[in-house]
DNA sequence: ATTCTTGCAAAGCCTTTGCAACTGC
DNA sequence: GCAGTTGCAAAGGCTTTGCAAGAAT
């Protein structure tokens, strides 16, 4: 499920290079590094370093391993994408021009399903006002079967009762 | 926060050893699996696999790394742990006797803050029900800084304006 | 006696890092 | 030219696994 981007004035690559530029240090904007962020930003999808590493040999974007996993910690700072903690390894989703959203994920198929919900974002905001906790982000993860894997289950029990 | 402890007809061990049991290939129920099984029980907290060595080393409950890992499994799949995904390594509590909560986690002093809010049950049950999907588990953690280290880091900044 | 469990050490998986060559500013 | 980046390979951290010895039924 794909929300409407939300409006931002950046582009993903301008903002990252914003970000580098403002750091103490100022970091470099290399060929690379844009092309990763113009990949990454051309499909909504949540992925992991193994799965991007993939993708950019598939799309002749020249990155070894080690530069995949150092600039996705560089656009995580920068606020571009967001790590999602879900299982042995990290995945990440965009986190610029994109609303925040919860996830339910599929454990048979592997989507990962996408929702939004007021009543959760005031759930956090009530919670952390009474315990005096101040929320940096959170992570919402239902895990199961989505509509179309359960029904395959359940013909298929139809099926084993015949 | 401890909750109260949920009325359960059975104890932990108990369980446990009738999860081995009703296995399709019975398992065996140990005295180091045993041991191990009492004292996790006997506190409540979260914990990991490398302090739960720690913590038999030090109560001269003997169990070598391989061994924690694999009980904990069994303890998993028995239904006795859950598993919390929420970082490089896994985070375990108790699922048995428990009841379902939500977590706030403080990225400072590490404190894991154990919340109720039905609110969060409802919006489940919502949201599956939409999507017609069939959860299973969920996780629901919140990020930040507790009280303590927010007043902290507040009486620093003043501090520091001195 | 059979079959599962244990401990050890080795391997596995994902991620990080040291270093020399390279490149953006 | 200086300081940050890249690729490679090696190391790191957490978890799993093969195997021989030990224990439960």
């Amino acid at each position: 499920m794909d929300f409407p981007a939300v409006q931002v004035s950046q582009s993903p690559e301008e903002k990252f290079r914003e970000y580098l530029a403002s750091q103490p240090r100022a970091q470099r904007y290399t060929n690379q590094q844009r092309d990763m962020v113009v990949y990454i930003f051309s499909r909504h999808n949540h992925f992991d370093a193994d799965q991007l590493v993939e993708s950019l040999k598939n799309e002749n974007i020249p990155a070894s391993r080690a530069t995949v996993y150092r600039t996705l910690k560089k656009l995580v700072r920068a606020g571009l994408l967001r790590e999602l903690d879900v299982g042995p390894r990290k995945f990440y989703e965009h986190d610029y021009g994109y609303p925040q959203h919860e996830h339910m994920y599929c454990q048979q198929c592997h989507t990962m399903i996408e929702f939004q919900d007021p009543a959760i974002e005031e759930a956090i905001r009530d919670v952390c006002g009474q315990h005096h906790f101040q929320a940096a982000s959170h992570t919402f993860i239902i895990r199961g079967l989505c509509a179309d894997c359960n029904r395959a289950k359940v013909t298929k029990r139809r099926l084993d009762l015949v």
